[in-house]
DNA sequence: ATGCAATAGTTGTATATACAACTATTGCTA
DNA sequence: TAGCAATAGTTGTATATACAACTATTGCAT
């Protein structure tokens, strides 16, 4: 991404992601090299407008982003500016993983949902290529009444396989943000918590934990609870768990 | 705040906020008390746009706000939900000192800046009426060299007053965040940073310290660097500080 | 030097509109 | 039962526009 003085910049390459998106990388980019040092009156939303011709709304959200993860401080007459931190690295750090957590936050499923269950293994994440089918999950009807499961209707489970890393960097320090945004959401309210490893899953569904479940291909529900499932494995076999599921 | 089913909810007394800030209050009162359980399914950006009688933009920014606060959770196709987070108080303090911390990031002064001076006193805040008056600064002519202060031309200090409990707060855990969001900006790139007392302020403008200054009344410079500046007090008396300061 | 008015520039709020992308459900067909 | 198509609903992105609120500067009159 270059400049070319006084005239537009060009998006380049980057069709795929929002127009804003390349703006916060652009103004990311001059932060980091330093060019823009800290307390820098950064462009203003009208001069974003022209130097990558989009409207100005567009070019208010990258500003405004920027300013929600501190990186910019905003004031309203005056301007915008890069904000006072302790270390690029550190600050730039905080945009990444907040950039992460914002993705997945909103690319995940928020479905209807019974049981909370997180299953953290970076195995079953390299098995299952995470990377092209991020958000893997397992839906079930399944419901806890006096410490045992019983059966509902239009209930299912949603287990989230969650990059190691991410995990052990955020329970730390702020495990609500992370938990909010990649955990399983339910419109019954609070039932139960559960944090499941692999096997548990796969004991569950009673399979093998070298065939772990990839995609439910199928889900179907009757007025009485009754439930198919169809659920794919690695090479594309296919697994019936047949019409009742009691664990 | 009340509705009445089916029909617009009407803004109220509430005509000073923002109507995404109603919007967020009423939604975050639903959580609050209750009425809204974790995992609940917010009504759609369409549904509060008929209810408040806003555009979809406003409605979604209510939203979105909460999103990033970590209190809902969006699903693109699917809807918005409460999030899940381990105790409502908890969860809710965040939101009002983030919202905190927003409004004085963007209502402070992010003017063109040489010193970088954070001034705490309890006693200065009260003094000084914090709530109708929250950020009192000072400018001066001001800057550093080899140690020693020296005259500058169009560059004056800020020292904003900070409530000392939300800096106690936030230095542990997001120490760079607060700053970023309270602390004075420099177009000058990192000068020096001091942390100054009411009384080195005081010392620093040779004025009691049983009369802080309140507000600079004009500010004004030539191209030799001059500059006067009339202080106004608590009863609404001026003090002259002469054409020259070197402290 | 002081006080005031006027002006231009910047961010804040809000509306109206359009289309894209994704999800859940329904209905049809075999 | 299984596969597929169609549909409606929801959030995501983007544009164009208008006015409000605030800031910094300039200019004028005294």
């Amino acid at each position: 991404m270059s400049i070319t003085s006084k005239s537009k910049i060009e998006f380049g390459n980057n069709e795929k992601l929002a127009k804003y998106t390349v703006i916060k990388q652009y103004i990311c980019q001059k932060i980091e090299s330093g060019t823009w040092p800290q307390h820098y009156k950064v462009p203003s939303e009208n001069e974003l407008t022209q130097q990558f011709d989009v409207s100005r709304m567009t070019a208010r959200r990258a500003l405004q982003e920027l300013t929600e993860q501190g990186i910019l401080v905003r004031s309203q007459g005056s301007g915008t500016f890069v904000a006072t931190f302790k270390s690029q690295s550190s600050l730039l750090e905080i945009r990444n993983i907040s950039d992460e957590i914002q993705e997945r936050g909103h690319k995940h499923h928020a479905k209807q949902l019974m049981l909370k269950s997180i299953a953290v293994n970076e195995e079953v994440s390299i098995l299952l290529n995470l990377k092209n089918n991020e958000h893997v999950y397992l839906s079930q009807i399944l419901h806890f009444e006096n410490g045992f499961p019983i059966q509902l209707e239009q209930r299912y489970v949603n287990a989230a396989l969650v990059p190691e890393y991410l995990l052990q960097d955020f329970t730390e320090t702020t495990p609500h943000e992370y938990l909010s945004a990649v955990a399983p959401l339910t419109e019954a309210t609070h039932e139960i918590e559960a944090i499941l490893a692999q096997e548990d899953i796969c004991q569950l569904l009673n399979i093998s934990t070298a065939q772990p479940c990839l995609q439910v291909k199928r889900r179907t529900w009757s007025s009485k609870g009754v439930v198919s499932l169809a659920i794919l494995t690695a090479p594309g076999n296919k697994y019936r768990l047949g019409n009742h599921l009691v664990f």
